[in-house]
DNA sequence: ATTTATAACGAAAACGTTACCGGGAACGTT
DNA sequence: AACGTTCCCGGTAACGTTTTCGTTATAAAT
């Protein structure tokens, strides 16, 4: 790290343009030129339009500080993501600031790293910061919901994605169980039997969601299940979707096909496979979840679960909006977004 | 999308504590109040623990809206980045949280959508909002930077990674030309004569300092610089990358090395060499640039410039912090932040 | 001519916080 | 005893905006 070029340092322009300037030039008073800014029916047209193109002219930007502080209202809503640097995390996120934008709110995010001491640290910063709501996907190993509930009680909060049954709130996921019932039903359509599962340790709402998806698909086409074929990993992801593809691949009888609860386990599972030379998918085939930028990547192309991370984060800006504008009501409703099956190479020959 | 819980409505609690409300209980002047929660010499140490004890007893925030609107610093910095779903700049923004919450600011993310108009329609909003700093990544295609120019007359802005040399202000960038030097110079060294590279056509800052670097690496060695292998597109995506693998395909000569200025174009290179048997890297090597996620997903592994995202945006924080301190002062130096090569399969035999 | 209604604007308070100014009490110094 | 200093604390103003209430002037109605 070194600079290459001289420093150069030049005076900053300073002027704040207040009402009260514009008042004073136009003479006329605070108040006046407030209204006909705001376009109050007290005010005469004329007065209207000369305020506005000498406020223009100026180029007056209203405090929004003062405005908020006086509304009591900041037009900020809060999002605390666990991690920002994952593609469906960051998809939610611009859902979010494309709809908040919209309805004339920013977003200030901020990342809890999967820490739930952080996660809240991070929502004491947000309340007392003032946002007007608050939009949270929970870390996993989330325990203590005693002071999350209690922030729901003092300010509207959204649950999305990585939620919990616990908090009474307005929840916003995707159709986990349904969605993990269809792919496993698309593998048993393609000819699969012995279906292995990989998921997490920890009884996520999602991990736990999708295990009950298969276990449901597995039941209403009377396949047996296999304890054997059912494993679980604290961190779900591409080295230990190779470790656990010998484990299954070690026992005497082996799975045809591994559903995946995420998408890089999934393209671990399949570099291991590679590796051994087992045909994909007809020896082995791979289901992964999320539909990941890496899905098209990895060869065969991995069969995988959409999941709209945009509307995700878009329905839940505006079901937030809406309890914000509902003043002190608490709304606690689920709202379920609808994923689709991508089909591709690891499940189908084409 | 659908409900599948009833709606359950609750009265949200309300009551927010000021420093009224405190000093009434306490029977103390609000001033006392506000000095003993900051610590201030004046107030004896009995009487701030009391006063402090009690607030905390009591829940109390500070409202930081009317603190700023005092103060006139929001404590907010505003950071505007073509696009959030793409890993690196993902890992800048976590580096801009992390340093940001450190020094105890908060952070409104924006995405231009690389859309000029929509760029300065957010610097707008950014200034109108009040935020003490501005953090912006420029759009490909910013072409009038004369607005943006004026915002830096008027508020503390710090460019970082896409930037322009006719902004001035403080520059974070990484050592875009010694990096595309250094990569290019690994080729020769593994006895590559032919390299081809692959570009953007908007002459950005980025893709011309990597030509730049290319171009001397080859001048350095000694080898003649073939037009044919030099070529452009709009964008320089994944699909990109695999036409433009035909174009060099289909030359009498074909190159033996090709360096493309994204990872993403270097995976649709591979893609297709892989497609019609090339072997890589014997008689035809591929150098991406980012190290993305994917460029370990493909096989072989691809060989990368690894740009250090999180320090860059902690970096431009760091600046951008030293300039709202420092008042009304406009620096302008550029600080280089170094990257390394990181050697793969799609380069080297291992 | 007097009252009434309405249109257009001004004055002032309020939001919660901090900074500045000032003042009383206790203590030490001459 | 008179004075200066220090320690703690209270009162008040101010930040920029919106809003409530009040005021004036004009027009309309009696």
């Amino acid at each position: 790290m070194y600079f290459y070029e001289n420093v150069i340092v030049i005076m900053r322009k300073k002027a704040t343009i207040t009402l009260k300037n514009l008042a004073e030039d136009l003479n006329l008073s605070v108040s006046t030129v407030s209204r006909a800014l705001n376009n109050h029916q007290d005010i005469r047209p004329a007065t209207k339009e000369l305020v506005c193109s000498y406020a223009k002219k100026m180029n007056y930007f209203p405090n929004l500080f003062a405005k908020g502080f006086r509304s009591q209202k900041t037009h900020i809503i809060g999002l605390i993501v666990p991690q920002i640097s994952n593609y469906f995390t960051s998809t939610v996120i611009e859902g979010v600031l494309q709809e908040a934008e919209e309805k004339g709110y920013r977003v200030i995010v901020s990342e809890s790293k999967n820490c739930p001491d952080k996660q809240e640290e991070l929502i004491q910063m947000m309340r007392q910061f003032g946002v007007d709501g608050l939009l949270l996907s929970l870390t996993r190993k989330t325990k203590n919901v005693q002071n999350i509930i209690a922030a729901a009680e003092r300010i509207p909060l959204v649950l999305l994605d990585k939620v919990s049954n616990k908090i009474p709130c307005t929840h916003i996921i995707i159709n986990e169980e349904q969605a993990a019932f269809e792919a496993v039903e698309h593998l048993i359509h393609t000819g699969k039997k012995n279906i292995a599962i990989i998921k997490e340790t920890e009884k996520s709402f999602n991990s736990e969601m999708r295990y009950t998806g298969y276990l449901k698909a597995l039941k209403k086409h009377n396949l047996p299940i296999n304890e054997q074929y059912i494993l679980s990993t604290e961190d779900i992801s591409l080295q230990h979707g190779q470790r656990l593809a010998y484990q299954l691949l070690s026992l005497q009888k082996r799975p045809d096909a591994v559903f995946t609860i995420t998408d890089d386990c999934a393209i671990g599972v399949i570099k291991t496979l590679k590796k051994l030379q087992i045909k994909i998918p007809d020896d082995i085939a791979v289901l992964g979840f999320s539909n990941s930028l890496n899905s098209t990547i990895i060869s065969p192309k991995l069969t995988t679960v959409d999941q709209p991370g945009q509307k995700i984060g878009a329905t839940s800006v505006k079901y937030l909006i809406e309890e914000i504008d509902n003043e002190n009501q608490v709304i606690s409703k689920t709202v379920e977004i609808k994923t689709h099956l991508v089909v591709r190479g690891s499940t189908l020959k084409l």
